[in-house]
DNA sequence: AAATTATTTTAGTTTAGTCTAAAAAAATAA
DNA sequence: TTATTTTTTTAGACTAAACTAAAATAATTT
């Protein structure tokens, strides 16, 4: 049905339409995918004919509903391929990106179908992103960074926002990951770091680190 | 490393090459890719470029040791595709050649290795064919076709000859495996057909059939 | 051994996806 | 509002992998 470029053309500018709200850009596009604008206006027509997008010249492109679909399938193999990694073959979970990215391709709804199954229908990847449906809904959670928790707030770690593989590192030494219950012990004001407990320990979390997790707060408690 | 078209070519040649034992004709390959002589030979001075064959024109073409190392590489990750699809998904054996047609083309040697450990290291994918090792090797074992047996002598399934799809349903629903132990109870001369002990049950077995089943005798017994 | 047939290769096109360089349109600055 | 800069598109060319049609070579038959 579609070629590995299309889709993921079609992946990409799925993501940038999301981060961007507005149309996206032919030049966006090319940064996102690493190659050159005018590559990009060229594919742009081929799934502007193939009923994937919309496109005004000079303005920007926006996906259609059933461009929406097929980029979210995608993501939503991406995803659960991502699962399957770091769940089953213990993968870490900043080594699965690249697998998974070509994974995300095989053409087969039977075996996404079982796959899921297999997995028992997860939710969220390894790093917190959440896995469209078949229809391409996303179950969307309230998260909070870590930094905008108060003391004695508690909660689920549900995502990192970018996800360098320092840093992800750093977490896994910690063995902090998506899933992890935290409470906030302490806050300093003048720099904004965080005491925080994890389990039977306590670990010193600096501002950055704060800012780039995305935590599930707990109500009940 | 290799492109999907390379990729295709290497492990058809590997196939045909051990089955025709001479040099393979461009024709043959062909005809086994689906394509046309002329595609053959442009691909055919590509690969020999890169030192994966053998080619003197008009004669036929031999993989190089270089080539059998990557033909046997993806037939192994296909195989072992194929035993994921079955043992971990419950797919039928009928229902994954063409799911693992794709998978075989994954690009991750740790992928492979942990999947291979996952599935704690099979010799055999689910149609009996032997999974080659890292280095290319296969685990050769004697078989014998089912009708090549004597009255009283037992075994273990190990193949199919010709996988077709009618034929292996007709497997799958007397629940007859890779892996089933069966002993012949009787065979008639006139038409050579057979009586088969599976478990508990009898089944009565035609000549047709009887030929198209790789048996791995048992030593013992 | 010459003629015929089959096989293989060459030559020239085609398509998908990319590129560079130049032209066109839009946005921004003077 | 005109000039300049930025963004986007067009035009033309390239590569991988396929194709068709024709030429070249090998194998087979008479």
């Amino acid at each position: 049905m579609f070629t590995l470029a299309e889709e993921n053309y079609l992946k990409n500018i799925y993501h940038l339409q999301t981060e961007n709200s507005e149309g996206v850009s032919t030049n966006l596009i090319a940064e996102s995918l690493q190659t050159k604008p005018s590559s990009v206006t060229d594919m742009v027509k081929k799934l502007a004919a193939k009923n994937m997008l919309l496109h005004k010249p000079y303005k920007g492109v926006s996906l259609t509903e059933k461009g929406k679909k097929v980029a979210s399938n995608i993501i939503r193999k991406h995803r659960l391929w991502e699962v399957f990694l770091v769940e089953k073959l213990n993968f870490q979970w900043d080594e699965v990106h690249e697998i998974a990215e070509q994974l995300e391709h095989i053409q087969s709804d039977e075996l996404i179908k079982r796959m899921d199954a297999f997995l028992d229908f997860p939710d969220f990847d390894p790093h917190g992103d959440p896995i469209p449906d078949e229809n391409g809904n996303i179950k969307v959670t309230e998260k909070k960074l870590l930094s905008e928790l108060k003391k004695n707030q508690r909660g689920v770690i549900v995502g990192v926002k970018e996800s360098g593989s320092d840093f992800l590192k750093f977490l896994d030494k910690r063995k902090i990951n998506i899933g992890t219950k935290i409470k906030v012990l302490g806050k300093e004001f003048f720099d904004g770091s965080m005491i925080i407990q994890v389990r039977n320990e306590q670990f010193f979390i600096s501002k950055k680190i704060a800012k780039n997790l995305f935590i599930q707060i707990s109500e009940h408690v």
